[in-house]
DNA sequence: CTGCTGTTCCAAAATGTTTTGGTAGCCCAA
DNA sequence: TTGGGCTACCAAAACATTTTGGAACAGCAG
């Protein structure tokens, strides 16, 4: 492999020259940089990509750094959302650098490690909990990071993040139920140790208030981790019967997640029940929701009425952040955050994502460096 | 941050004698080496990655460099094969890296820069096609790389590779479809421009010869690339009608992933033709088949029926055989491939994948450093 | 006392860039 | 003719490791 040397030495200039030449410093002649460029050509000459990062202090890639509660299997979102960060990646001319931990206690090891070694010029977090010792770590480890998810302490433990506005989705889902006519909404969901599945569950709460419709905590699930549970939570919907407390049958089952919907359908339907809501809430037939819009949703049994999350876009305005930052500060101390405007979204509040067609999608600053992506409910024939 | 300067200086000794410590030389006494463990860690050191790959040419990351015709939401595959890449490398302890290139020179541009800036030590190459220049590029530059997916000329231009044994796997859908009374079993595939759509296909044909069958070109279709392409190509298998000429009407339709087969149950279903073979040939049912087993296809309306691929595991054989390889020639410039134990398959060729549960998946070493991978039929709902 | 072996350590070179802090020469105004 | 400003270039430092090629010393046999 050719290196510097060998570019300098072909075109009889020093080294500096070369770099100033190939790095777009004004300080060389058009003349000679055009001679060097074809020498380096010539020489197939790429600069080291180590001996780069170690003089710029500046690696081109970010960690990925979601904490993994379940097996990674079992969490087809993740999925999803690693592929589009990935492309997303490439397309901002940044290297991914996936880690997975499954303990807070990896994930200390990892990020200490990450930051001391300047692997990465900034971290992914993902899988947010409502309190979560991570931003502070790495806020104590000072490297540049951006959060998928919020604490509960967002406002004032002040750090950037994007969050899609899980809340906001849910009531659309409750909304467009009960304009169907539903009354009886039940609402299934895994535990509540992520923010976002609390955020679906206050939404879904908020929603039923919004229609002045009373909790009935028979039909409120939160504690499915495994396909039995999902079994029994359905059983018990179901044996809600009418006869012994009158109004007590659900009419609609609203899942958190397109993983939990689609159990919830393939329950239904063994035992014979209808779905969707088509046929009015008298006909026995149950209406289905998800939430995600997985790749999935649209093709299965009943295509599934949900609640769509961008992620491409998601994924886009994550690294368009984290890049912000680390730029940023490498100008100087000061740390000024950057106007939102950084991140283009246009006058009020719109973001269109470049690349992945022209999906209209709706972003709220609700800080400085903190954006509400608006998801957007999807109907189908479930509901 | 502190560097080894600073631990050296903390512990008394030389940078020398700190690298050596903590790289687990032998010419370091053990007290002395405890003592730099904690000073280390005190400082909270960890070595300088940058610095690391400068001098020892290793950058521990590896690249992933797909040729995607279509758009990635396209290639259902792609997304959850970039997925499991990503865990198994971490798993590696390696860093993975991400290409997208749509055109030859896309990748062209691509491989010479990240075998020219040592930006990786090697290259996973996958969607193989039956003549592709990528492989021999990757020869003249010299850089470790292992191939998913065969060119027709595998065995004289030898290279490593790992590839999922197609023909096999579709052969024993036909075994099954005809043990179950099918006669006529119609193929649908998109255009045949990569080598494992051609194989699907010898497969085909070969499982039809095996049984005696004759081929009927009408029952082939090979140039689906749209949605609209497919719900021509099954109007057209339904117009072969019994009347007009006997024995025409296929009872069988064997797709060549999922994607298709899940379009073609669509298909049908909006036509109100019964899916699955359960009912006999002349039951007016059609059967259904796919191939690569991703996950939805076990939770579609009517569970197909498929050939898995085992994902996760072929992840894992690519890196090993590719960590093997740049591992064996950094030791000197011996070319001798490694022994193909030091992938680990046991005796019978056997290899078992560590993590993700022990699937026992079977290894066929077809060359030093060619590994086939066994598929395996998954029987559902569906045929 | 000599020479040999093995243990433990180290100074300096090497890795390939970018950045710093210039210099040389030229033109032009004072 | 002096000084300032501009253009085009460059030597050396800095980045933080690993590797190379020893050296110092102790113990021990002869």
């Amino acid at each position: 492999m050719s290196t510097i040397f060998d570019v300098a030495r072909e075109a009889g200039v020093s080294i500096t020259t070369v770099s100033h030449a190939l790095n777009g410093f004004s300080d060389v002649s058009e003349k000679t940089r055009q001679r060097i460029v074809e020498i380096a050509q010539a020489l197939d000459y790429y600069p080291s990509a180590a001996a780069r990062s170690l003089q710029r202090r500046r690696t081109d890639t970010v960690a990925f750094a979601p904490l993994l509660r379940g097996h990674i299997e079992s969490e087809p979102f993740f999925k999803e959302f690693l592929g589009l960060l990935t492309l997303s990646a490439f397309r901002h001319n940044l290297s991914l650098l996936a880690t997975i931990a499954y303990t807070p206690s990896d994930t200390n090891q990892i990020f200490r490690e990450l930051a001391g070694s300047g692997r990465v010029d900034g971290i992914i977090v993902a899988d947010i909990k409502p309190q979560d010792e991570r931003i502070g770590l790495l806020g104590s480890l000072d490297i540049p990071f951006v959060a998928f998810g919020r604490t509960a302490d967002y406002e004032d433990l002040y750090y950037p993040l994007v969050d899609v506005d899980s809340r906001a989705g849910i009531r659309a889902v409750v909304d467009y139920l009960v304009g169907k006519g539903h009354q009886r909404i039940a609402y299934l969901s895994g535990p509540f140790n992520t923010s976002y599945s609390l955020h679906r569950y206050y939404g879904y709460l908020e929603g039923l208030k919004n229609h002045g419709l009373p909790v009935d905590e028979r039909l409120v699930i939160a504690d499915l981790q495994e396909q039995s549970n999902t079994t029994e939570a359905v059983a018990h919907l179901l044996s809600l019967s009418d006869d012994e407390s009158p109004g007590a049958h659900p009419t609609a089952i609203l899942a958190a997640n397109d993983h939990l919907a689609l159990q919830v359908i393939q329950e239904l339907q063994d035992r014979g029940i209808a779905i969707g809501s088509e046929s009015g809430s008298g006909s026995g037939s149950i209406a289905v929701t998800g939430f995600d819009d997985l790749p999935f949703a649209a093709h299965v049994q009943t295509p599934l009425t949900t609640v769509r999350q961008p992620i491409a876009a998601i994924a886009d305005i994550l690294l368009s952040l984290l890049m912000s930052i680390i730029n940023n500060r490498a100008g100087s101390k000061k740390r000024v955050p950057p106007a939102p405007d950084t991140i283009k979204p246009d006058h009020d509040g719109q973001l269109s994502t470049r690349g992945q067609g022209k999906a209209d999608v709706h972003v709220k600053w609700i800080g400085p460096m903190q954006a509400l992506v608006e998801p957007e409910l999807v109907i189908r024939a479930s509901a």
